[in-house]
Order: C-alpha cells, then sequence, then structure tokens
DNA sequence: GTGAAAGCGCTAACAA
DNA sequence: TTGTTAGCGCTTTCAC
C-alpha cells in the first residue's frame, strides 16, 4: 500500500498524494479531501521513515533515559510526552540503567534509527565525551549542565545545600553523604554538601558506592551505619540510594528518624508513602521534561538556534524522615556550653 | 558519508561495501577488512533503516509498556534486553499510561516506525481487537493471553486464587477484591477471586476503580475501608492499588495487618521495603519478558511459525501485610463454635 | 494544479 | 570475486 495505489484510485499523480499528506500547498481543498479519504479507506499509512530517507529530513526525536526504576526518568518522560504531544514527531525511546550505564551505546542506537535530535537524561558522560556527542548529533541534556550545550536542568546546587543545611539546622553534627560512582555529572551535589559542611566547621564525610541504586547503597550504608560513632544523618544522593541506606539501617535496627535523619533528591513516589515519610528534593522532572521536549522541538526546526540553558529551582519538602539531632555523645556546642 | 563514499576511498564498487556490512558470502576476506577498515576510519555507519527499505525487511522490534511507573514493566524491559542482547536488532518503546491506556495509539506510532513485530505488555483491548491487530503486526502478548496469538504470560487464575485463599486460611471473611476498569485481559483474577469466594461459601465485594494506578485505587479504597462493617482484608489487581489502598487505610487509621490484610500482585520492589512488607504475587516479569524477547526473535525470522503460548507459574511470596482475622464482629464458624 | 524525472542510502538480482 | 542495473516509498525540482 503506497501512494501509488492511492493516486491510482484517486486518479491523480502520486506527487499530489504526497503533498496532501503534507499539508503542504498546492492542491486544492477538494483534491485533498478526496485523497485523504481514499487513503483511509484503502488503509494506507504514510511512511514517514521513507519520507525522511527522500527528504533528508530528521524528524524523529530520541529520547535516552538512564533508569527504568528510578521513577524521576517516568516523570521526565512525561513531561516530554507533553510537549510533544500534538507536534506529530515520532519518539523513539532507549533506556539504560543506572548501575551499568550505556549512554554511549544507547545514544548510539538513536544515532542509528536517524533521529534529529537526543533528548538525554542523564548522560553520565564526561564533559568533553558530551560534547563530542552534541557535535555528531544535536542534543538536549536533562538534568546535567553541560556549557555549550542545550540544557534543562534543576539547580542542583541549591538543592544539595537546602538538604544539607536542613541536617546542620537540625542539630547534625555527623553527616555523611551517599553518591555513587564519580560521574562527571553528578558531583555538584557532593561537592556542595562537602562546601557546606566545610563552612559549617563540619567534616565531610562523602560515600561512594558502585552505581546509583538502591540495591548499591544498601550495601555500602551497612558498612557506614554499623561502626562505634555512625553518623547521625545521612543525605543520599536520590530517593532510591536513600531507600537503600532506609533498608541497611533498619536491618542494623536503627529507627528513622530517631536514630538517624535521611534525606533523598527526586521527592519521588515512594517518598511519600506513609512509613517511609522521606525529605527529600524536589527536582520537578516533568517540568524538566517538558522543557527539554520544547528545546528539542526548536532544536530540530533550527539546528542553529541559539543554546538554551534552562535552570529551575528545586524545593526541598521536608517530610518525617528528618528530626532534631538527639545523639547523647555529641560534644556539646559553644552556646550549650555557656548557658 | 554513504556507502558509496567507502568505496570510492577503497578503491571498489558500492555493492561490495554492502556485501561485507553484512557479513554476506561473496567478498575476499582481505577485502572485507580493507573495507571495514576503511569504514570505522571514515567514521561512516551503516543505515539500518535506508536497508530495510531496500530489502523489504523489517528488523526492529517495537516494544510497547502499558506504564512507566510499574515496576513490573521495568521487568519485562529488562527480560527483553537479556534476550535481544546480542541479536543486532533495534528496539523501540512505546509507553502508554496505566489510567489512560491508549494501546490502539501506541501500538500505532511502533507499525509507523516500520517494526517487524510487536511485544505488547499489556494490552488493554479486547481480544477482537487484539486479533485485528495481530493481523496488522506480529504480535507478542506479555501478561495476557489471547488464544491464537503468540503470548507468554504468568498463569493469573493460579496467582488470584492463592492470594484469594491465602486470605481465607487466615481467617478472613470481609474480603474485597480491587480492581480496575472492566478490561477484557484483566478478568482473570477477578473472575478467579469471585469463583473462589463463592465456593468458600462468602460473598464476593469486588470494586472498580477507574485506572490500575496507585491514586485511583487510593480514592475508591477510602469509600471502601471507611464504612461501619469494612473488609477484613483486600487483594488487591497490583501493587500499585494495593499501596493506594495502603494510603487510605493508614489515613483512616488502620493499622496494617492488625486491621487489614493486604495482598498486591507483581512483587515489586516496593512490596519489600521495610515497613511496606506487603504480601505480593510474583509474576516473575523479566522471564515473561526473556521468553517474549525469543519468541518475538522467532516470529522475525519466521513470519509464519507456530504460535506460541507460554505459561508460567506465579507464586504467592507470603510477607508482613497478612495476618490472622482477629475480628471479634466475626461469626464464630462451625468448628469454633461446637469446640 | 498536475505530471515526469531524479535521487535519498541501501539491497538484490544478474552479468562479467 | 566484482560491477551493473533496477528499485524500495517517498520528496523534490521543474516544466506543463
Amino acid at each position: 500500500m503506497t501512494q501509488d495505489d492511492v493516486a491510482q484510485e484517486v486518479g491523480v499523480s502520486r506527487a499530489l498524494v504526497s503533498l496532501a499528506f503534507r499539508g503542504a500547498p498546492g492542491v486544492s481543498e477538494a483534491s485533498r479531501r478526496t485523497i485523504l479519504e481514499a487513503a483511509r479507506s484503502l488503509g494506507y499509512r504514510h511512511n514517514a521513515i521513507a519520507a525522511d530517507l527522500a527528504a533528508k529530513t530528521r524528524t524523529t526525536i530520541g529520547l535516552y533515559l538512564l533508569d527504568f526504576r528510578n521513577e524521576v526518568y517516568a516523570d521526565v518522560y512525561r513531561g516530554v510526552r507533553d510537549a510533544l504531544e500534538r507536534s506529530g514527531n515520532r519518539v523513539v525511546l532507549a533506556v539504560s540503567d543506572a548501575d551499568e550505564p550505556t549512554d554511549q551505546q544507547a545514544v548510539d542506537s538513536l544515532v542509528d534509527a536517524r533521529v534529529g535530535v537526543v533528548i538525554a537524561a542523564t548522560l553520565m558522560l564526561t564533559d568533553v565525551d558530551v560534547r563530542a556527542l552534541a557535535k555528531a548529533v544535536p542534543l538536549v541534556s536533562v538534568a546535567r549542565r553541560v556549557p555549550g550545550v542545550d540544557c534543562v536542568y534543576a539547580d542542583d546546587e541549591a538543592g544539595a545545600e537546602a538538604a544539607t543545611r536542613h541536617l546542620l539546622d537540625l542539630g547534625h553534627r555527623r553527616i555523611a553523604h551517599l553518591t555513587g560512582d564519580e560521574y562527571e555529572g553528578h558531583l555538584l551535589r557532593r561537592r556542595t554538601y562537602e562546601a557546606v559542611m566545610t563552612t559549617a566547621g563540619r567534616t565531610p564525610q562523602t560515600v561512594v558506592a558502585r552505581g546509583y541504586s538502591q540495591e548499591a547503597a544498601e550495601g555500602v550504608a551497612r558498612m557506614v551505619l554499623d561502626v562505634a560513632d555512625p553518623p547521625t544523618a545521612v543525605f543520599a544522593h536520590n530517593d532510591e540510594m536513600a531507600l537503600g541506606v532506609r533498608e541497611a539501617a533498619y536491618s542494623l535496627g536503627l529507627r528513622i528518624p530517631e536514630d538517624l535523619s535521611l534525606v533523598g533528591y527526586d521527592d519521588s513516589r515512594i517518598a511519600r508513602l506513609h512509613g517511609v515519610d522521606l525529605t527529600s528534593v524536589d527536582q520537578h522532572a516533568r517540568r524538566l521534561g517538558q522543557d527539554a521536549g520544547a528545546a528539542a522541538l526548536a532544536r530540530i526546526r533550527h539546528e542553529d538556534g541559539p543554546v538554551v540553558d534552562v535552570r529551575h529551582a528545586p524545593d526541598l519538602v521536608v517530610r518525617g524522615s528528618t528530626a532534631p539531632c538527639r545523639d547523647e555523645s555529641r560534644p556539646a556546642d559553644r552556646r550549650g556550653a555557656l548557658a
């Protein structure tokens, strides 16, 4: 079933059918209607892939998501869908795995699918590699800022600072930060945590797991918490890892927040469950997705339009997993000593 | 950068380059090596889409997933990836939404992407529509049995029976079942629950929400539980809905399992969290995905091979969300009265 | 408005 | 082994 068949059925040229299908000018309203009608009754479907090949265009949008299990990416996906809903562009997805990111490979598969632009959330590559990638295919980076490349992200420094300060304000001193392998794009939260701690006169304790999943976090957390003088609070890189800490804590008989305060990142649905009730930083992932979708659309239309750099403010959502420090072993602070 | 460029660089014909890239016979080992080498240094990438067009083949596999938020689909996805890892076939994804399923639309997008086979998990369409779909494109249905169509699924009747019996065995009488809109493919669990209840001499109480999400379930559950004589146990269609029941219960001051026993379905990661600890039925979704991937591969190679119908046995995983019924208002049963 | 001809990047015979 | 030719389903000139 090709445009030829439709053309024959209606008794016009194939070229006219092509024009009619693209809503291009140069075809009478009457012809258009007849053609579309005939196409429907014949069950003809426009072959956008062949069209792209012939027109040397790339109208498909590629979406790379780091992880299927982390709900934040479901939200990004929804946002992208919101933005692209009525654009008519196809979206093809490629999904990786938080513990074994295969950015390059997955994005390659999108390039092979001949997409016109790639929306990537979240790239683990180095800045240098991201820029190289952006040379090969128009790229919109989500939740990761790379100067010179289109990007849409929440302010990680603000988020990490809010999280860390929140714990400091609650009187915690031994606050650990749990993160994954040192991917360049994920360093911002860590660095900010360390800076805020240092400024507050506390010693940062950064713990690095092998990956960013719950499972990866749980193993490391058990070691960190099972010592003589464990941290009284943990700030985890994301909610997944926070859940790992939570499981580790419970398995050691520690209560949250009585014995351990816990802060996550992403404010995922799990954080809101009764009994989990996790303090977390909301990145507004769906909005990130929406903006990324819009940016991708702009990029696909004007390959060399201005580079977009959209930064949103995250929000700390305080819930029941954080509470004032009640660790008796903590040294009294100055004011306490003088009082 | 086309095969022509590579051919010119090496000084051979375009056809030879084509053959070399497909590992087809008729090209000497020396030529192949030179060609592949030149291609790499030129940065040439084989255009599988143009190849499909020319060869009139369809090597891409389409994967439809009902919902991004329900982890069971992440598991199916992983399974499919396992199966396709070294097959060389591209996979394109289309994802819908549990509360507003758009099967037809999403699968259409896959058909438009010119896929050779569609793996669908889970279709909400009627059996009739599914079969019509299967005529338009080779289809492998996951977690939904449709006679005459390739399918890979867990035995819903066994799962629902195990869940219902488990609650009955714990002494519960007023056991409600919470499900979503009546999609044909989702009726098996409900019908089984109702049959088991009736056989046990109990009155089934099936409650239908508008969708299959946590949110949809929560609203309905609140109404069901906030009555004079509420059910002492609920069997939910899936873990997502069970979480909704859980939230509703807690918001009404009911404790689980003391005041309410709860069974889900899918044995998702959330079910295993400390404090959630949800009794659930494991469908072994990753294995379903693996088998579906294998079936799709077989179908794409032999369009009219035998129809596959793979059924797995689900497993009830008993956790802390279910306990013996302690409802004092329950009428003593016969043996109790005699003792 | 319409039709003919060329070409997108590739494969598939068939000859050479 | 290699090169030649035709054609996949479509768009795009450009003349009618």
